[in-house]
DNA sequence: TGTACATCAGTGAACGCGCGTTCACTGATGTAC
DNA sequence: TGTACATCAGTGAACGCGCGTTCACTGATGTAC
């Protein structure tokens, strides 16, 4: 977080009154993004929910894109952490189809908990601005999932386990981002069979 | 394309100057996406570089996101072709894992090959406006790959089918997606491997 | 086959407003002696 | 422990410009007789 506040803000906070404020500006962006989407989403809404004025904003963040990174950045570090917390549990010996589950089911859990979630994935997806933030995460989670199989099997193809870590980490994105725009589908269901569907290049 | 241009356009072309003014909107849409991204693509730079003024874009399309929408559809026609062409060809029997590598890349070079694809299909992803045209392109898909499952295997479950090829078809563009932003990853392994992905829910 | 009229296609010019961003300033917090 | 000063945090108000969109008009195409 610290890192990421020194590469996409302005000016760091350094009282408790600027960090409450650094935090009200995301929260309300997230806000806004949760009920009316991204198009709507502005700086003068935002300054004006959270009760503040433009330079305000502006103090923190050198434009409207850093706040969006900034929350990019949140969902990712908590994605990551989620994955990491997977890996340090269940996963010691062989991966089953359940355990993928569940590690799909945390994802999306994460995801959703994280207000506006739905609109910060699409945008890092489709701005220029943000898709590094979302590949780096990516590369990140990728590169752990390919060191703990290389550890269980040191002889594996390195090349085609970057590759296919790679495949199904895209793949599982988009199955999640599916669920969360589709609310009616049987998300049990659809985890279980991502999982299988996934496991079959493990 | 006539019904699509009853549904998004104001005026449907009625003369043969109209027509190419018509498609001449999309087409230097199409050639911005390529060039500068989706960000810099507005109404008054398409018409000057079309050599036409803005009046004559609004005759065709109620607003901008009419052109987007038409170049959506556009994509999606050329998409849901290339996928009856190969339902039509290879694929009477059982369906083999090179059968669908073959098709993923049908996909991608449909995709590649329409101006601007990179862009309008980010485009689809992200914006609530085109969200239906790729859902509905995507629906179909799923809907006539079922069919044709069900046609060799009538006594298959239809509600899992119908599930399985909606996450099949979502992962699949998903790879696509990313094959056209990393232009320097291993498309053949890639394709390959997520046809074997695939192929494990078949 | 030519002319008169209706409709279609496109121009020139500008409007207006949303929204990112900034200027000049006031109030709040921390710190040195 | 209180006061003086420096720095930090936030305000009020507006600017300016990009960009979607429209108004009033002219030129081009088709059609009826």
């Amino acid at each position: 977080m610290t890192d990421a506040m020194r590469l996409n803000t302005r000016n760091r906070p350094t009282q408790k009154r600027s960090a409450q404020t650094f935090d009200l500006i995301l929260e309300t962006a997230a806000e806004i993004l949760e009920e009316v989407g991204f198009d709507k989403l502005n700086t003068n809404l935002i300054c004006e929910r959270a009760g503040l004025t433009p330079p305000a904003l502006y103090r923190y963040f050198p434009n409207k894109y850093a706040v969006l990174e900034e929350l990019g950045e949140q969902l990712m570090s908590h994605q990551n952490q989620a994955l990491l917390t997977w890996l340090d549990n269940a996963n010691r010996g062989a991966v089953s189809i359940a355990d993928i589950a569940q590690l799909l089911r945390g994802q999306l859990d994460v995801t959703r908990a994280q207000k506006g979630g739905k609109w910060i994935m699409r945008s890092l997806h489709s701005m220029p601005q943000l898709a590094d933030v979302r590949l780096n995460s990516h590369k990140m989670m990728v590169r752990k999932i390919t060191d703990r199989q290389l550890e269980q099997n040191p002889q594996a193809d390195r090349a085609q386990l970057l590759r296919r870590n790679r495949i199904t980490i895209e793949s599982g994105y988009a199955i999640l981002e599916m669920l969360i725009d589709n609310p009616d589908m049987d998300v049990d269901a659809t985890l279980s069979d991502t999982a299988l569907m996934i496991s079959s290049l493990g």
